[in-house]
DNA sequence: TTGTGGATTCGACAAGTGTCGTATATATTC
DNA sequence: GAATATATACGACACTTGTCGAATCCACAA
């Protein structure tokens, strides 16, 4: 197996539709992020930049991300030997999903009792009150 | 790391300390709504009780909350031969766990990034935009 | 005493995640 | 062209999670 020119999407695997509201799992996330930063970009790249919060190794995050390549989270568009990886699903992508899955979970997916535990057990700051009142009536006056 | 000389708190099995905020599976918040509901109650109840929702076997059900006593978030209460299962953690305790693992993750911890996430990606409908300033209102003449 | 039925114990297995090491292939530089 | 530095391709392994099945144990009725 080889010789593949995928200059475009062409994986060679089978890879899945990417979701408008992705999961991703822990590693998937520290990933991503560098993606977004800075994609296109080479999994060396994304290894160096995480070498101050993970101590990963180059095959470690070069396996995930082929991994996610399989799950249709990046793709790979490949210039001689080298492998540039650009993401498929965007962030708010994946921060829907993270969300959701949350809401889903914790709150049976019920956004006024999610708010209502956030107001009342995180212990939000006099600022983060007026910053919220803000964005409220931002929307309301929509 | 796998040392196994933690002081047993509990007859056989090694269990952990209960966190105040817990980070549940899917499976594992499955079974702990049931038994917030029904504290003390015996495996066979939560299994019924998830026939509708899952078509979990007796042993998957058992097996998994094992596991659970073992993670610290239920203990069991023995009477005779049969085992009666309460909740270590509080549904706050898990309601908070999995939200600020949503909040880290997606958000970088920031709540107000997060909160600017959800009205403008998250489609709040007129009543709960309402709702939402409600309970800011009440939050703030506290 | 024995049979019965529910409860418990345990070992298993597949898929998914976190993490590598290593053999190969490909460039780059003398 | 040989030596050196990179990248890629893959197989591996330990753990966790989802899911069971089967062997065992036990209280109780007949």
């Amino acid at each position: 197996m080889k010789g593949d020119n995928m200059t475009r999407s062409t994986p060679s695997n089978a890879s899945q539709q990417a979701q408008s509201n992705a999961e991703l799992t822990e590693a998937e996330w520290a990933i991503m992020k560098v993606v977004w930063e800075n994609e296109p970009c080479a999994a060396g790249t994304v290894q160096e930049s995480l070498t101050h919060t993970r101590d990963w190794a180059y095959s470690t995050v070069k396996t995930t991300m082929d991994r996610m390549v399989d799950k249709g989270f990046l793709k790979i568009q490949k210039i001689r030997n080298l492998q540039l990886f650009s993401s498929v699903i965007s962030e708010v992508d994946a921060k829907r999903g993270e969300f959701r899955k949350m809401l889903k979970r914790a709150f049976d997916g019920a956004l006024t009792p999610m708010m209502q535990f956030m107001i009342e057990h995180e212990g939000l700051s006099k600022t983060e009150l007026t910053q919220l009142r803000k964005l409220v009536n931002r929307a309301e006056d929509k």
